[in-house]
RNA sequence: GCUGAUGUAGCUCAGGGGUAGAGCACUUGCUUGGUAAGUAAGAGGUCACGGGUUCAAUUCCCGUCAUUAGCUCCA
C-alpha cells in the first residue's frame, strides 16, 4: 500500500499501482470525468500513469492552467494525427501547447498549405477526438526511436532525438499516430469536444531564420462547444477594440508612407487626449516635486558612448547625422538619461539638494526592424513620460515606493484596476549582458524587492528580463477583455551615474555617487494610449475623451442657442460641439451614439423656451431635464470622482 | 530583417487584358424635425510606386514601398 497525499492534506491508502485517475475515482465520478492530468510530486503525469510510491497528488481540470496545458498539448497531437490522415508524409517539427491554444510546425514537402486548408482537418480532428482514442504512453531506447523516425524520414524527430539521452525518451501514441513526446496528455481524445484552427503562419525550425520555413498551424480546443463560442466571441470584440481602428475612425492618429513606417501622426483630437494625458501627469508630478526639464532631440555620439548605449545598440539604431565641415556625429536621442545626467551635473549638489526629479515628456526615436512595427504599440519615433531622480543611497527605498504610489494613482484615473508588478532581475549566469558591478545589481535587487513587498503589490519575479543597466519593475495590466500589457516602469541604476560620473557632497565633505531612478507611468504616449483605446473601447473616460458633451439642436432655429449653450459649458471647463448638421435629430443621435461621445443634449422649442437641456448617455439613452448648471455640475463631479487621489 | 497575404474614392470593400463600381462620408436642393439612418441630385480615382510582357496593363510577371499575420529583436 502506498499514500497518498491531496492539497487538503488529507491521506488515503492505495495499492502500488494506482492512478490518478483511479484516486479521482474514488472521490467521485463526476470530478473523474474532468480530470486531465494531475501533478505528482510537482510533475505534471498522465492521468492514467501508475504510480508506485508514497505520492502527493493534486488532479488537475480544465480549471487549471497545467490541466489546459495538458489538453492543448493533447491538441497539437490530435491536430497532427489529422494533418497526418489529410496531407501522408507531412513531417513534423515540435508541437507545444501555448497561452491560448497549441501550435504545430510542420513542413508540408511541395504541398503549398493554406488557411482555406484549415476546416477540412478542424473537422478530421473533431471525427477523431469522438473517436475517444487513448494516450498510451511508452518508454523507449534511443535506438528505437531513431528507428521508428528513420522510418517516417521526419528530419526534425531524428534531430530531436539525438540531442536526448537514452533511457528518457517516451512515445505517446492515440490511434494511428505516435509521436516523440514527453508528455503529459489527457487520457482520451473524448475530452475534445470542440477544435478551431486559427491561423498558418511561417516559423523557422528552431526559430533561427538561416533554418528551414516551416508551417506553423495555430489552434485551440475546449471542452464544451460553449466555451469555444464565448473564445471566438471575445476574439471579435479584441478585433473591434483594436486601436488602429478605434484611432482612424475616432481621428485619433494617422500614418503616412511619405513621413515614413512608424512615426505616427497626431490628428488635432488625438493630440488634444495626449495633451490633457500630459497635463494629468505634469500635475501629479508637480505635487510629487518633480522639476521639467527639457532637452534637443539629438545629442552628440559621446553622449551615448559614456553612458554605454552606443556599444550596446549603435549597430541598430538610427545612424549618425553629421556636420558639414566638422564631421561630428550625433544621434537622434534614444534615451533622454544622458541628457538628463548632464543637467544634474550642470552644478554642484549636496546631499541637502538631494533627491532632484527631472521629468520630461521626451521624445525618442528607436530604430525597430519593419517587421516589427505595429500600430501605436511599436513605433520609431514616441514619447515618454520620463523622468529621473537622483538620490542617495538611503533615499532609494523611499523614491521607490513615492513611485509606486504615483503609478498606482495614474492607474486608477485611467480606470485600470488590475494589475501586477513584475520584478525584473537579471541572469546572473549571463553576466556579460550586464553593466557594473555584483554589489551594486545586488543592493538594486533587493531595494526593489523590499519595496514592492511593502507596497503590497502582487508581484513576479522574471530572472534575466532585467535592463542592462539594471533591474526595474514593470507594471503588467489587464484590460477590460483581461489582456495583459506592460505599461509603467521603475528602475533603479548605479551604472549611469558612475559612467557620468555623477557626484554629491555628503554631510561628511567628502564625495559621493547617487543613485538613478528611471520611472514612466505611461511608459510611452503612444504605447499607453493604444492599450487605453483598446481597454474603454474607444469610450474614453470623461476627463480624457475629446468631445464631452455634443449638443443637438432639433432644427437650423435653435443654432444659435445651442453655440450660446456650447460656450456657457466653457465656462464649466466642459468641451461641447453643436451638430449644426441639416439632419434629422435620430441621425444625429446614431452618429453620436457611434461616435462614442458621453452626452448629448437635446434642444429644442421646449427647452429654448423653459431654459432646460434634456439629456442623454452615450450607451444608455434619456437622463431628462437638467438646467445646465445642474448639468455641469453632473459632469464635472463625475470628472472629479475619476481623477482625485 | 525573414516568410506569407494584402494595397482600387476620405472610410469599408466588390471587380477585372480594351469607357472604373457599391455603401457610408462629402457638396447642393427639397424637407424644419422630439431620442440610433428623411429625400433627390452632384462631385470625387495616375486602381501604392517603378520596370517588364502585350496592339492594349488597374488586371499578368519582376522589383520597391507600405500595411498585415507570424518568426527573430526590443535601451
Amino acid at each position: 500500500m502506498i499514500k497518498i497525499t491531496l492539497p487538503d492534506g488529507t491521506i488515503k491508502e492505495f495499492e502500488s499501482g494506482v492512478t490518478a485517475m483511479d484516486v479521482a475515482l474514488s472521490i467521485s465520478e463526476g470530478l473523474a470525468r474532468n480530470v486531465l492530468s494531475a501533478k505528482v510530486n510537482g510533475e505534471v503525469w498522465d492521468a492514467n500513469r501508475t504510480i508506485s510510491t508514497d505520492s502527493t497528488l493534486s488532479l488537475l481540470t480544465w480549471n487549471d492552467d497545467e490541466g489546459k496545458a495538458t489538453m492543448w498539448h493533447s491538441s497539437a497531437h490530435l491536430m497532427a494525427e489529422a494533418l497526418e490522415f489529410c496531407y501522408p508524409g507531412v513531417k513534423l517539427a515540435i508541437g507545444p501547447a501555448i497561452e491560448n491554444g497549441f501550435y504545430y510546425d510542420v513542413d508540408f514537402g511541395k504541398h503549398e498549405f493554406s488557411e482555406k486548408d484549415l476546416p477540412k482537418v478542424e473537422k478530421k480532428m473533431i471525427e477523431l477526438a469522438r473517436m475517444k482514442l487513448q494516450f498510451e504512453r511508452k518508454e523507449v531506447s534511443k535506438a528505437d526511436a531513431l528507428a521508428y523516425f528513420n522510418e517516417k524520414e521526419d528530419p526534425y524527430k531524428l534531430e530531436l532525438i539525438n540531442e536526448l539521452e537514452d533511457g528518457s525518451i517516451t512515445f505517446y501514441t492515440q490511434g494511428n499516430f505516435t509521436d516523440l513526446c514527453r508528455g503529459p496528455h489527457i487520457p482520451h481524445t473524448g475530452f475534445i469536444k470542440a477544435a478551431k484552427l486559427l491561423s498558418v503562419a511561417g516559423a523557422y525550425w528552431r526559430g533561427d531564420e538561416k533554418n528551414k520555413q516551416l508551417t506553423r498551424i495555430y489552434g485551440i480546443t475546449f471542452p464544451k462547444n460553449k466555451e469555444l463560442v464565448e473564445y471566438l466571441e471575445r476574439l471579435e470584440e479584441a478585433k473591434k477594440r483594436d486601436h488602429r481602428k478605434l484611432g482612424k475612425e475616432l481621428e485619433l492618429f494617422t500614418f503616412s508612407q511619405k513621413v515614413g513606417a512608424g512615426l505616427p501622426l497626431w490628428l488635432p483630437k488625438g493630440t488634444a487626449l495626449r495633451e490633457r494625458l500630459v497635463n494629468f501627469l505634469k500635475k501629479a508630478q508637480d505635487e510629487s516635486g518633480y522639476d521639467q526639464v527639457s532637452t534637443p532631440h539629438i545629442g552628440h555620439k559621446d553622449l551615448y558612448v559614456t553612458s554605454g548605449h552606443y556599444e550596446k545598440y549603435g549597430e541598430d539604431s538610427f545612424q549618425s547625422i553629421k556636420t558639414p565641415h566638422e564631421g561630428e556625429e550625433f544621434l537622434l536621442k534614444p534615451m533622454n538619461c544622458p541628457h538628463h545626467c548632464e543637467i544634474y551635473n550642470a552644478s554642484p549638489k549636496s546631499y541637502k539638494d538631494l533627491p532632484v526629479r527631472y521629468a520630461e515628456f521626451g521624445t525618442v526615436y528607436r530604430y525597430e526592424q519593419s517587421g516589427e512595427l505595429h500600430g501605436l504599440t511599436r513605433v520609431r519615433g514616441f514619447t515618454q513620460d520620463d523622468a529621473h531622480i537622483f538620490c542617495t543611497p538611503d533615499q532609494v527605498e523611499e523614491e521607490f515606493t513615492n513611485v509606486i504610489d504615483l503609478i498606482k494613482y495614474v492607474f486608477k484615473a485611467l480606470d485600470f484596476p488590475e494589475y501586477t508588478a513584475q520584478i525584473s532581475l537579471r541572469d546572473k549566469e549571463k553576466s556579460d549582458k550586464y553593466i557594473g558591478s555584483d554589489e551594486n545589481w545586488e543592493k538594486a535587487e533587493q531595494a526593489i524587492i523590499n519595496t514592492t513587498k511593502e507596497a503590497g503589490l502582487k508581484t513576479v519575479i522574471e530572472y534575466g528580463e532585467a535592463a542592462f543597466y539594471g533591474p526595474k519593475l514593470d507594471f503588467m495590466v489587464k484590460d477590460a477583455i483581461g489582456r495583459s500589457w506592460q505599461l509603467g516602469t521603475i528602475q533603479v541604476d548605479y551604472t549611469l551615474p558612475e559612467r557620468f560620473e555623477l557626484e554629491y557632497t555628503g554631510s561628511d565633505n567628502e564625495k559621493h555617487r547617487p543613485v538613478m531612478i528611471h520611472r514612466a507611468p505611461f511608459g510611452s504616449l503612444e504605447r499607453f494610449v493604444a492599450v487605453l483605446i483598446e481597454h474603454c473601447a474607444g469610450k474614453f473616460p470623461l476627463w480624457l475623451t475629446p468631445t464631452q458633451v455634443a449638443i443637438l439642436p432639433l432644427s437650423e432655429k435653435y443654432n444659435d442657442y445651442c453655440e450660446n449653450l456650447s460656450k456657457s459649458l466653457k465656462n464649466y471647463d466642459i468641451r461641447a460641439l453643436v451638430d449644426d448638421r441639416n439632419e434629422k435629430i435620430g441621425k444625429k443621435i446614431r452618429d453620436t451614439e457611434l461616435n462614442k461621445t458621453p452626452y448629448m443634449l437635446i434642444i429644442g422649442e421646449q427647452e429654448a423656451s423653459d431654459s432646460m437641456v434634456s439629456v442623454r448617455k452615450q450607451g444608455e439613452g434619456d437622463l431628462g431635464s437638467f438646467s445646465l448648471e445642474n448639468f455641469a455640475e453632473l459632469l464635472n463631479k463625475e470628472i472629479e470622482e475619476q481623477i482625485k487621489h
